[in-house]
DNA sequence: CTCGTATATGCCTTGACACGTATATGCTCC
DNA sequence: GGAGCATATACGTGTCAAGGCATATACGAG
């Protein structure tokens, strides 16, 4: 478990970092909004904690805890010499995008048939 | 093996992408770049190709594998919110590429040789 | 048509990891 | 200090994927 790819390929722990995003979060409230059992967060907050995604401040019996920005940005780098790659292809990107959140109608071009 | 995220988690298919940036490769040159078995290569650009990471051209017995941007920039798209949220921590990133890094001196000393 | 090259596939074993359940630790309040 | 809540850990189990090795398919050359 040493790179940070195979920490975020593990669909809990990416939805536990998404609920991060806004604020800090209990382990409790973790369970709740992810209905998921505690074990099972307090496991995923471990690895995620181990490898420098998030740390953990002491609140009595609580746990917040709240994203580091280091590892994301590793993988961040890792993806920069293939954003240049793509630039070539825009169109198919945006084709791609538009099919997987068909919600913002980017505008339409008065395009006839 | 659904997500994308489970597919870049393997070192090897990294590589192999890493590999095909700069420009397509047949089956052959990617096992002498990376060192490692033919079968194995095989195999995950197999993975790759059915996750739609890389497309292949067949010229006579060999194929010539390419990038296809579309699988990458989904992650890209997941990293975004992120992003938003590590621009408050800038220095802290700079801090952590750099010790990752020291080659770029960024700006710091005018550092001559 | 046979041989050599290039790539793909099949089978097997092994190891990693996610999960469930149970239990331990720690803190607060009475 | 005991009860109750919040979080962490331990153990056993099932699954799945990566690697090694052997072999199959496809193509070109002679």
């Amino acid at each position: 478990m040493e790179s940070v790819f195979e920490i975020i390929a593990e669909p809990n722990r990416r939805a536990i970092l998404s609920l991060l995003v806004s604020s800090e979060q209990s382990v409790g409230e973790i369970e709740r909004q992810l209905d998921m059992p505690q074990p099972t967060v307090s496991k995923h907050l471990r690895v995620l904690r181990e490898a420098g995604f998030v740390e953990a401040t002491v609140d009595a019996q609580r746990r917040l805890y709240r994203l580091k920005p280091e590892p994301l940005q590793e993988v961040d780098a890792w993806l920069a010499p293939f954003r240049q790659f793509w630039s070539a292809h825009v169109d198919a990107l945006e084709r791609h995008l538009d099919r997987m959140h068909p919600k913002t109608p980017t505008k339409k071009k008065t395009r006839r048939r």
